[in-house]
DNA sequence: CCGAATTGTTTTAAGCCTAAAATGTTTTCA
DNA sequence: TGAAAACATTTTAGGCTTAAAACAATTCGG
């Protein structure tokens, strides 16, 4: 046993190597608890969508990318801002324009390019949803203060920025 | 537009009663930040267990929950420790077993239980992956520091015993 | 004791999701 | 210019996921 154990420079090892096997309990707590909130709050999204409004979360969160951008979004702008697969997005898009809330137009200029936009009908479903959603979500984190969240926001920004340049280690 | 736009309290309406339509901005901006947190590092990890260990996130995510149960689990427990539904334990376990990592009996005591346990084989194999697994977590937390560590734990239990609340409001 | 509610699991139908390969289009640059 | 690289999307194969219904076993209340 070390005496001490929640050191973070190693001392009294030669090379900063992988001498002591460290500990990282905290972190995979961290994580851990990260997931569970995520997971609990996109339950409860996921079944009010359904319940109110017979709609699926990823149907949701494609419109709400789309009614951020009138001018519309190609299949490839969406599939990165809402961090999916191509593949998927050509899937959800097929769904949504064979119920009639998307328009999908070849791009003039790069006949690769498809751009998607919502139609009359889904910006206006999307409204109403987004209306309801956004009080759910408030309920979701009653209990937090403002300086909370405040808090929380600056530490998940913190926890991205860690998270993409770890990812971006990864990928050199 | 109101002169105090960030008050929570509304003293100059009558009731308290939906006058106002309250702004929620930050909260949603809020759950989108821990939303991205959340699928970022999870598509991180999802990626490394498949290159490093040809294993899916949901069948690791399973032994998991085993290896912290010697004498095993039912199907149910395993369904409400993962947040997920009945059904799709049902089938993660189908597979494990398959591919020998699962060893599952029907209670002696209760013929509708199923009772899963890991198998040498998975339990082997799964200290192997959580290993590595925990350099992971650590490498994409690696810029927080131990006190911001401690604090987002402290506001992601605040957040979930919120949403607890809130999602049990719901139910009732 | 027996019918009704409850509990644990599986099945079903549909949709979501990914990685990898395939297809078609545009750009690069030798 | 024309082959090669890069890019946008679709397809494919397989697995994950859910909600709801169905099934099976146990428990509860009268």
């Amino acid at each position: 046993m070390p005496a001490e154990s929640d050191c973070t420079e190693m001392l009294d090892s030669e090379t900063k190597a992988v001498e002591t096997p460290e500990d990282h309990a905290d972190e995979l707590r961290l994580w851990l608890r990260l997931l569970t909130c995520t997971t609990l709050i996109e339950g409860e999204v996921r079944g009010r969508l359904r319940q109110r409004f017979d709609v699926t979360l990823p149907r949701f969160d494609l419109m709400a990318q789309l009614d951020k951008a009138p001018d519309g979004m190609t299949l490839s702008d969406v599939s990165k801002r809402m961090m999916v697969s191509n593949g998927n997005v050509t899937g959800l898009v097929e769904r949504l324009v064979e119920s009639g809330h998307l328009d999908r137009r070849t791009s003039e200029t790069d006949r690769r390019v498809q751009v998607i936009r919502l139609t009359k009908l889904g910006r206006a479903e999307f409204r109403k949803m987004a209306a309801e959603h956004e009080t759910w979500i408030a309920d979701l984190f009653a209990d937090l203060s403002p300086k909370d969240v405040r808090e929380l926001m600056r530490l998940l920004a913190k926890t991205k920025s860690s998270a993409q340049k770890s990812a971006a280690r990864r990928r050199a």
